[in-house]
RNA sequence: GGGAGCAUAGCUCAGCUGGGAGAGCAUCUGCCUUACAAGCAGAGGGUCAUAGGUUCGAGCCCUAUUGUUCCCACCA
């Protein structure tokens, strides 16, 4: 026996009662069938320091909507979820966290450290699974991975034998973007420029062979002591004498080369620039042109350089264990210990003391900051791995550009391509320990490096002990293998051969570069294939007004309060509606409930439904059987079918779900229900029999078709129906029946809904009460519109006691109706005030007369008729034939109140 | 400096390959019509940023301008 629909919505009652039984059910988890075209979607991995957010709620609602629309439509669907450790950002919050308790990384070393990363990993791991799944994400759990796991490490460990092996992963000193917060150095992409108030520093270095003064301007003062050269332009001939002289590094007297270089801007300041090969990645390139030495003032904490790491430097060249190009270490004597910024007003002060400070200006600039920590990255020579960008790139733009993936929408493959073309090798080395470390391994006595998947101990060279690389890989070097290390990959495995390549990719376009392109030219590269056919970019959601929600505003809100006041199932629908590729969302309140209050409506209308219903088994009925509402509703669901199937097809996510909203509220709910209670109500007879089970099963229908969007309530009321079995979400999603179609029908239906509303404007405008009943005289050119059938509609819907069809109507004082089809007369001669009529009907005349007017000076026009689509034409003519009818009514209706 | 998006009703936004401007919310009016007041029925409200152009026809295509948001690069 069924049970019936509470009388209220309440999500809370079933939600998570569904959820575990799908899960019992194994829905989610594909039985691999090589008969059926596959469908596969891999999660983005959220991190394992997340908490589920808006954006979370947004990637994954549009996921799983795509992968229940697909496994109902008869695809062997996988959504493949998982985390990823997130090495920097975990890390970071690690070391937060024992910072609290007094604990350094040191204190407790490596293993210590890891131990605790993993025992992070196990506390906070799952609990954003935990969380997807109040969404009713249908992902594959059985299938979860993680980015540190035995699969994917193997699968990492291999990428990088490999492209070592192919010279395209090295190793050395190159400028890299320090952070001197989380010590460790970071990509170009993690790298976020922020405008900071900061001042410009002109200082004065004396020109060794003329004794003149040279004035340069910098930001960063600090960085002077590790100055190697000062550049002005060749063609500049400000400094045209200066070609080949010294000058003299103030403060510790040092001499260094003027040179010529194209880095010099003669338009800007005074043409001068000071160059620290070390520190800055400009100069660095500089450096490079002219062989000038690298001399490193900074440690990479961010203080001064001194004594000890001079020392330091000087011993690893004694010991041969320094790589080619590593800077020397400059001991900055009382500056050392300093940190940069107290480094800076010291040097101010005491240059300003030696007369060498011309003068300081306040200006903003753009500072680059740590995307993780927002602390200034300082620009570092320093030894560190890196892939060599441009051989895999290359393959990357080319399956872009010639369309075997495409980017929806189109627009940001013009990112991509920019990105892509304009690429710099990816420093993919971390100094961190929760992460992939790195398999090489260096001789402690000679320096000789050897990379395996072996652990050495001994140096195959001089017999000496090897010691492990420390350090870690970027944690994008793992996600960009996602898509098929979590399929088993180096092994070939069913799942690899079967979902793979997979089909869509759903992300923000804040990824764009970080993540999707890399995972591009890693599939190419290694799997010889695309990881995907589609990338579907969404925007960010927003709070209502507009603001990016963050957690320094506190304008976040928080998607699991959403569920549990409104429901998952409001949250997915507030989230999808009108959503548009790559578009940006508002949050609002407003937004919340209005997608509640859909799902009451789709509640009450199935109880309605049930409540009528007096059969054991929904059943489509026999096309003869069927009245005209019968057939016009299940055109109509045709065409919603139609358009829901087509927009998701293309995603357009917002305007599938907005097809199915209006089909559901104003058609079925606003029309059809209440054309078929006239029938219902007859019960025990044959007709109601018919409309009870038509009712039953366009809800059906619709209950498929919503399904995707709105899982819970569906899946619900589905169960509540009789002679249902099982879930909905493995019965077949709707497809367009070529068999239900009714022009005939689908046209007295819509000639009656326009009779209706009409009658109802009229009334209203005269604010004659429901209450007040009156009979209704039809006058029609199409008779069997408004046949007996039809009455009971006017009598429900338009307050009539009573309806005739009748060939012309002659008594006085009715109130006159008039549409393209009929002429509806209402005996209300009290309420009649013909002055007024005589207006409303000569306004309606002089409209009526425009419009032909224009339709027919449309037509008249050759170059129109001739040059315009045959359907267009067709169908102005029509609209002209429409407007005369209507005006032939109009003009009797003025005839009729004329005099009185 | 390079590139992109957006500008449509009071608000938030749809508007697909060009063929008489739509929704939700808000406002106003009338309704407890036995699924739903989280509802029903009606109404008002738009020079589609501005100026040109292409076209029989432009919210949509092209050019320029203004405002706005974002991405990339650079800022010694």
């Amino acid at each position: 026996m069924k049970k019936e629909l509470p009388k209220t919505y309440d999500p809370s009652s079933f939600e998570e009662r569904l959820y575990t039984s799908w899960c019992a059910e194994g829905y989610f988890t594909p039985t691999i069938d090589k008969s059926k075209p596959h469908y596969s979607i891999v999660m983005p991995p959220p991190n394992i320091t997340g908490q589920l957010h808006m954006g979370h709620a947004l990637d994954n609602t549009l996921q799983d909507i795509l992968t229940r629309y697909k496994r109902m439509d008869g695809f062997c669907t996988l959504w493949l979820p998982g985390t990823d450790h997130a090495s920097i950002a975990t890390e970071a919050k690690i070391v937060e966290a024992m910072r609290k308790e007094g604990i350094t990384k040191e204190q407790i070393g490596r293993e210590g450290f890891l131990e605790r990363a993993w025992d992070w990993r196990a506390k906070y791991g799952g609990r954003i699974i935990e969380q997807l799944k109040k969404l009713g994400s249908s992902c594959d759990w059985s299938r979860e991975r993680f980015t540190l796991d035995e699969g994917c490490s193997e699968a990492v460990q291999d990428v990088f034998l490999r492209l070592y092996k192919k010279g395209l992963i090295y190793r050395g000193n190159r400028m890299v973007n320090w952070c001197t917060t989380c010590m460790t150095s970071i990509s170009d992409a993690e790298v976020d420029y922020e405008d900071q108030d900061g001042n410009f520093y002109h200082l004065l270095y004396p020109v060794k062979e003329t004794g003149e003064m040279l004035e340069l301007a910098t930001t960063r003062p600090e960085t002077m002591l590790g100055d190697t050269a000062v550049a002005i332009n060749a063609e500049d001939p400000r400094y045209a004498h200066l070609h080949g002289c010294h000058v003299t590094l103030p403060l510790i007297n040092k001499e260094i080369p003027i040179v010529c270089d194209e880095h010099a801007d003669m338009t800007k300041g005074t043409g001068v620039v000071k160059i620290t090969p070390a520190h800055d990645p400009n100069d660095y390139e500089v450096g490079q042109r002219h062989d000038l030495p690298l001399v490193r003032v900074l440690t990479y904490d961010g203080k001064m350089t001194g004594a000890a790491d001079k020392a330091a430097y000087e011993d690893s060249i004694k010991r041969g264990t320094a790589a080619v190009g590593e800077p020397e270490v400059l001991d900055c004597g009382k500056y050392a210990g300093m940190t940069a910024l107290e480094a800076r007003k010291a040097i101010i002060a005491d240059m300003k003391e030696i007369g060498l400070l011309k003068n300081v200006e306040p200006l903003s600039h753009n500072v680059g900051t740590c995307y993780r920590c927002h602390h200034v990255i300082e620009p570092m020579v320093s030894k560190q791995w890196f892939v060599k960008m441009e051989p895999l790139a290359k393959p990357a733009i080319e399956a872009v550009r010639d369309g075997r993936i495409k980017f929806v929408p189109e627009r940001f493959s013009k990112n991509y391509f920019h990105w892509m073309e304009n690429i710099r090798d990816w420093c993919i080395s971390r100094q961190l320990w929760w992460g992939h470390r790195i398999p090489a391994y260096y001789c402690d006595e000679c320096g000789e490096m050897v990379v395996s998947g072996e652990s050495v101990d001994v140096c195959p060279k001089c017999g000496g002990h090897m010691t492990q690389d420390p350090d870690t890989l970027d944690t994008w070097f793992s996600s960009a293998l996602w898509p098929f290390s979590t399929m088993g990959w180096p092994q070939t495995t069913e799942d690899l051969s079967y979902f793979y390549p997979t089909n869509t990719l759903v992300t923000g376009y804040d990824i764009i570069t970080f993540w999707v392109s890399r995972m591009i030219f890693s599939a190419l590269e290694y799997t010889d294939n695309i990881p995907f056919d589609t990338v579907l970019i969404h925007g960010l959601v927003r709070d209502a007004q507009g603001r990016k929600m963050s957690k320094s505003l506190g304008n976040g809100i928080d998607p699991l309060e959403i569920v549990e006041k409104y429901g998952a199932d409001a949250l997915r629908f507030a989230l999808a509606t009108g959503n548009s590729p790559g578009n940006d969302m508002r949050f609002s309140d407003e937004k919340i409930e209005a997608a509640r209050n859909f799902a009451n409506k789709l509640w009450n209308a199935a109880r309605f439904v049930m409540m009528n219903l007096e059969i054991e088994k929904i059943e489509l009925p026999e096309l003869s059987a069927l009245a005209a509402e019968d057939k016009w509703i299940l055109a109509r669901l045709n065409d919603t079918v139609a358009s829901v199937r087509s927009n998701l097809d293309r995603y357009e996510i917002g305007i599938a779900l907005g097809a199915l909203y209006d089909f559901i509220w104003d058609v079925y709910c606003d029309w059809y229900i209440e054309l078929a209670k006239a029938s219902v109500s007859m019960k025990g007879t044959e007709r109601s029999i018919v409309a009870q089970n038509v009712l039953g099963y366009v809800l059906t229908q619709i209950l498929a078709l919503l399904h995707p969007f709105m899982p819970f309530i569906t899946e619900e009321i589905y169960q509540t129906l009789p002679g249902t079995e099982g879930s909905i979400m493995i019965t077949q999603y709707p497809t367009v029946r070529e068999d239900l179609r009714f022009p005939e029908e689908e046209e007295k239906i819509t000639r009656v809904i326009s009779a209706i509303t009409a009658i109802r404007g009229r009334r209203s405008e005269m604010n004659v009460p429901p209450s007040r009943k009156a009979q209704i005289f039809i006058v029609t050119k199409y008779p069997a519109s408004f046949d007996e059938s039809t009455h009971a509609f006017f009598a429900r819907l338009a307050s009539a006691s009573g309806v005739s069809v009748v060939d012309a109507y002659t008594e006085e004082g009715a109130v006159q109706i008039v549409t393209d089809a009929a002429t509806i007369y209402i005996p209300l001669a009290d309420m009649v005030d013909f002055e007024a009529e005589r207006k409303r009907l000569t306004a309606e005349l002089e409209a009526m007369e425009k419009e032909i007017a224009r339709a027919e000076a449309k037509l008249a026009n050759e170059s129109f008729t001739s040059r315009a689509p045959e359907a267009v034409v067709a169908g102005e003519r029509a609209k002209l034939e429409k407007y005369k009818a209507q005006r032939e009514g109009i003009l009797e209706a003025l005839a009729a109140v004329q005099g009185k």
